[in-house]
RNA sequence: GGUCUCAUCGUCUAAUGGUUAGGACACCAGGUUUUCAUCCUGGCAAUCCGGGUUCAAUUCCCGGUGAGAUCACCA
C-alpha cells in the first residue's frame, strides 16, 4: 500500500498567521492518521519577498503547536535538500526534459512587450493569454530569458478534489506560463510540481486560491508524464470583518501573538480544526490525538469560515480547565506578575488552583492575582459605591471589620475552619452574606473580583489578613 | 471583463426527499452563601431569491442574486 506523504511548503516571507497554520495542520493530521510522513519544505524562489528570520519563525510556530515533521529543513531526509533555492539543478534537469520534448521555449519578449499584448487583449475585450502571442521561432533558451511552458493539449480538465468535489475548468485556464524566471530560479508553478513528484507527495493540500491554477498544473503533470497526486483545496479563513480571506494586510495576528496572549496550543489546534471541519457529532473539544483519529478531508467544509476570537477564548478557557494543576503551573511560568518573582512555588500553586476556573487566557493571571503578592491600596469608594455596603454607616463598617478580625484571629487557618467562623459571624452579626462577605472580600483584596472568600483568606494567611483588615479599619473615616 | 468556487441562527457548524431544522460561541434572563469566573437552567435567533422534478424540497436540477478566489519573471 502506498504510504501517505503530505507536506507544508511555506514561503519565508513573514510571520505565520492562523490561515497559514491551518494549511499546515490539515496535511499534518492526514499524515499522522495514516502513519505517513509529513514534510516541511521551504519555498524561497522569490528572492524579492524573502524576510530574514521568517524560516525560524515558521519553525518556532510549528514547534509550539506540536506539528512535527519527518523530513524537511533541519531534519533532512531522503529527498532533500528541502529548500528550493538549493535545488536549482533538479529544476533545470526537469526543464531540459520539457525543452527536449519541444514543450518549453525561451520567451523572447521584454516585459513591456508582454504588457502591450495584455493591453491588446484588453482592448479586444478578450482574456489575455500569452499563448495567443506565442512566438513562432523562439530563440534557444540560454538561461537569461524566462523559460515558458508550451501547452499543447488545449482542452477542458476535470478532476476530483476530496474537499471541493468534482471540479473542472475550460481551456481559458490553460496558458504558456513561466517555468523558470530570468534569474534562473523556477516559479512556484514549476518548482512545486517537480518537488512534490521528487518527494513522492501523495496529497497536496493548500488554499482555495490555487483552484484556478490547477488546470495549468494538470497540463504540466501530463507533459512531464507524472502521476498526479490527490489535489485538495481548503476553504479560506475570513478576516473578522468583511468577507475577505484573512491576510497579513487585514491585520491578521501572528500565531506567536496568540501564544504571548496566553492561548494554549491545544486550544489553537482545536479551534483551527473546528473552523471548516467537524466529525458530525456535537463534540466541540478535541484533543490532538482525537483530531488525528477523527479527521477526514471529506468532512471539511467548502465555504469560508470567519475567525471568531470570542470562540477561541471560550475554547482556551475549556482547555485551561482541563489541565492538571502541575501542567498549568508549568505553562504559566512566564505569565506571573513581577511581584510574584520572590514567592515560592507552593504559594503560587495554591493561588493558581483558585484562579484556574477564572482564566480565559494565561495573560489574565496578573490582574487576577496581584493582591496575593503585594499589599493592595485601599480604595474606600469600593465600599461607598457598593449597592449594599453603601447603605452602612462608617461605624457599622468598622464594627463588622473588627468582629471579622477577631474571629479570624482565633481560628485554625484553613479554608474549612475559616468558612465555619464566617458562618458563625453571619449569625452573631445578623448580616447577610451579601453584606458581610462582600465587605471582608473588599477590605482584604481591594480588587473588583476574587475567588471564594474563605480560600482567598486562607491562602493570603492570617498575619496579612489581620494587617489588611486593620488598615481597612484605619482607612474608613 | 474571462475563468472558477461558495451560500443553514450575528459567528462556527449538524441534519434529512417527510424533523418542533439540532449543537456550540456570543447575547439576554434566572440559579449556585459576596464579587468576577466556572457550573446549571431557560430565552432570542437561520435554510439568499425564483422556477422545475416530486405526494412532499432546506436537501435534487435550472436560472438569478449575493459573496469570494484568480487572471504576475508572487506563492
Amino acid at each position: 500500500m502506498e504510504i501517505v506523504r503530505t507536506r507544508f511548503a511555506p514561503s519565508p516571507t513573514g510571520f505565520m498567521h492562523v490561515g497559514n497554520v491551518r494549511s499546515a495542520l490539515f496535511p499534518w493530521l492526514l499524515a499522522r492518521q495514516n502513519n505517513g510522513k509529513f514534510i516541511l519544505r521551504i519555498e524561497d524562489t522569490d528572492q524579492a519577498r524573502l524576510v530574514e528570520g521568517a524560516t525560524s519563525l515558521i519553525i518556532d510556530t510549528l514547534n509550539w503547536l506540536g506539528i512535527d515533521w519527518d523530513e524537511g529543513i533541519i531534519k533532512g531526509g531522503e529527498y532533500g535538500p528541502y529548500i528550493q533555492t538549493e535545488r536549482r539543478e533538479i529544476y533545470l534537469k526537469w526543464a531540459q526534459k520539457l525543452i527536449d520534448k519541444g514543450l518549453a521555449y525561451a520567451d523572447p519578449y521584454t516585459s513591456e512587450e508582454v504588457e502591450a499584448f495584455r493591453e491588446q487583449s484588453k482592448a479586444a475585450k478578450k482574456a489575455f493569454l500569452y499563448r495567443d502571442y506565442r512566438p513562432e521561432n523562439p530563440p534557444i533558451w540560454d538561461g537569461t530569458k524566462p523559460l515558458r511552458f508550451k501547452v499543447t493539449e488545449i482542452k477542458r480538465y476535470n478532476w476530483h478534489d476530496p474537499v471541493m468535489g468534482d471540479l473542472s475548468a475550460g481551456p481559458e485556464a490553460l496558458d504558456d506560463f513561466i517555468l523558470v524566471k530570468a534569474d534562473g530560479l523556477p516559479t512556484y508553478n514549476f518548482a512545486h510540481i517537480v518537488d512534490d513528484a521528487e518527494m513522492k507527495i501523495t496529497h497536496v493540500i493548500r488554499g482555495l486560491e490555487y483552484i484556478p491554477s490547477i488546470p495549468k498544473y494538470l497540463s504540466l503533470y501530463d507533459a512531464l508524464e507524472l502521476e498526479r497526486p490527490v489535489l485538495a483545496c481548503l476553504p479560506h479563513i475570513l478576516a473578522p470583518d468583511g468577507n475577505k480571506k484573512l491576510g497579513k494586510r487585514d491585520g491578521a495576528k501572528s500565531v506567536q501573538e496568540y501564544r504571548d496572549d496566553g492561548i494554549l496550543p491545544e486550544a489553537m489546534l482545536n479551534f483551527l480544526a473546528s473552523m471548516g471541519w467537524n466529525d458530525g457529532t456535537e463534540q466541540e473539544i478535541f484533543s490532538r490525538e482525537e483530531l488525528i483519529t477523527k479527521f477526514s478531508l471529506d468532512r471539511v467544509q467548502r465555504s469560508g469560515a470567519r475567525f471568531d476570537e470570542k470562540r477561541l477564548l471560550w475554547m482556551n478557557g475549556q482547555w485551561i480547565r482541563k489541565l492538571s494543576l502541575d501542567d498549568l503551573f508549568e505553562r504559566v511560568k512566564d505569565f506571573w506578575p513581577e511581584t510574584a518573582k520572590q514567592v515560592n512555588d507552593d504559594y503560587k500553586k495554591q493561588i493558581l488552583a483558585l484562579v484556574q476556573d477564572r482564566l480565559k487566557t494565561l495573560s489574565e493571571l496578573p490582574i487576577l492575582t496581584s493582591y496575593f503578592f503585594e499589599e493592595p491600596k485601599p480604595k474606600q469608594e469600593m465600599i461607598s459605591d457598593n449597592k449594599q455596603l453603601g447603605k452602612l454607616t462608617n461605624e457599622d463598617v468598622i464594627k463588622l471589620l473588627n468582629s471579622a478580625k477577631d474571629v479570624l484571629l482565633d481560628c485554625n487557618y484553613n479554608a474549612k475552619s475559616i468558612q465555619e467562623k464566617l458562618n458563625t459571624l453571619l449569625e452573631t452579626t445578623g448580616q447577610k452574606p451579601g453584606v458581610l462577605f462582600s465587605l471582608i472580600r473588599i477590605a482584604v483584596s481591594w480588587a473588583p473580583f476574587s475567588p471564594a472568600l474563605n480560600e482567598t483568606l486562607s491562602v493570603i494567611g492570617r498575619d496579612k489578613v489581620q494587617a489588611r483588615l486593620q488598615l481597612a479599619i484605619k482607612t474608613i473615616k
